[in-house]
DNA sequence: GTTGCAAATGAGAATCATTATCATTTAAGC
DNA sequence: GCTTAAATGATAATGATTCTCATTTGCAAC
């Protein structure tokens, strides 16, 4: 749990125990997309004390400190991703909500030429493509 | 306005003033995506007696016909944009909320590439670009 | 290890965009 | 023109998120 707290101190955060134990959510979930709602039932259920308000404040900073990357969805609501892995875009079942990742660097290089030829310099992007994934468990089946 | 009437009963819509008056203010606003309080202000303004419910209950519709698509961009409100042009991505600038369309086919391409490898059908997709546009008149320069 | 104090928290109120409710009005076939 | 189901406007309700503020806590200095 050192290694976290130090996290926290590199992203001017002082290493509290809502802070880890959200971080620690997010790390051992095996869901990599969580929304506030969800962290916050985690945090409950595992008997920690902590308010809502908190679990979206503290995303919030894990946001703007670049440790969590927040995604906005059809579905209305935020949901959030630890961003300890490489950049990836997502495909979402809109049956099921299954979200998966892809890469694919031509439209990653398609990209960066568009911007540029618009004079625009690139902060972010989001590449969603929504569908069906026609699983076992998906009740569009 | 005759032809406006034919669309909406060909979208299974009675032809009212509040949704023909909606119509009007999407086809003839300088800007092509409006948020629903934009829409309802530019109706007021132009005298007409519809309410904030009204706005939000036809563009549903509008939605669900095929008539407008809905944005939902990272503002945190929805935009919506006439659904009478060939599809189109965006690129947002942070700083001033300007909005440019651009079409890759080589990137629509790839995308349905990858939803086939994965057993998704298509349903929708959003490639957003976000970035600063360093336009003469945006804040950011 | 105590102490002091700014930073962080929890509980609940407040806000914002959007949707639901419901009594009243209206489009459009007869 | 009349009837009736569909549509509307006003307003209450909702869901996600943010704000407020009294209380608690991390942690640096003693």
């Amino acid at each position: 749990m050192d290694e976290k707290n130090l996290d926290l101190r590199q992203a001017g955060l002082r290493a509290t125990t809502p802070r880890l134990r959200i971080l620690a959510v997010l790390e051992e979930s095996d869901q990599r997309h969580l929304g506030a709602e969800e962290i916050y039932m985690a945090l409950i259920e595992a008997g920690d004390d902590v308010g809502l308000a908190t679990v979206y404040r503290v995303l919030t900073q894990f946001e703007a400190a670049g440790l969590v990357i927040r995604h906005n969805f059809e579905s209305g609501q935020s949901v959030f991703e630890l961003d300890n892995r490489e950049h990836h875009d997502h495909i979402v079942c809109l049956q099921c909500g299954r979200v998966e990742e892809f890469v694919d660097e031509v439209i990653e290089q398609h990209q960066r030429q568009i911007a540029r030829s618009r004079g625009f310099s690139i902060a972010d992007h989001s590449l969603v493509i929504y569908g069906e994934c026609r699983r076992e468990n998906c009740p569009h089946r």
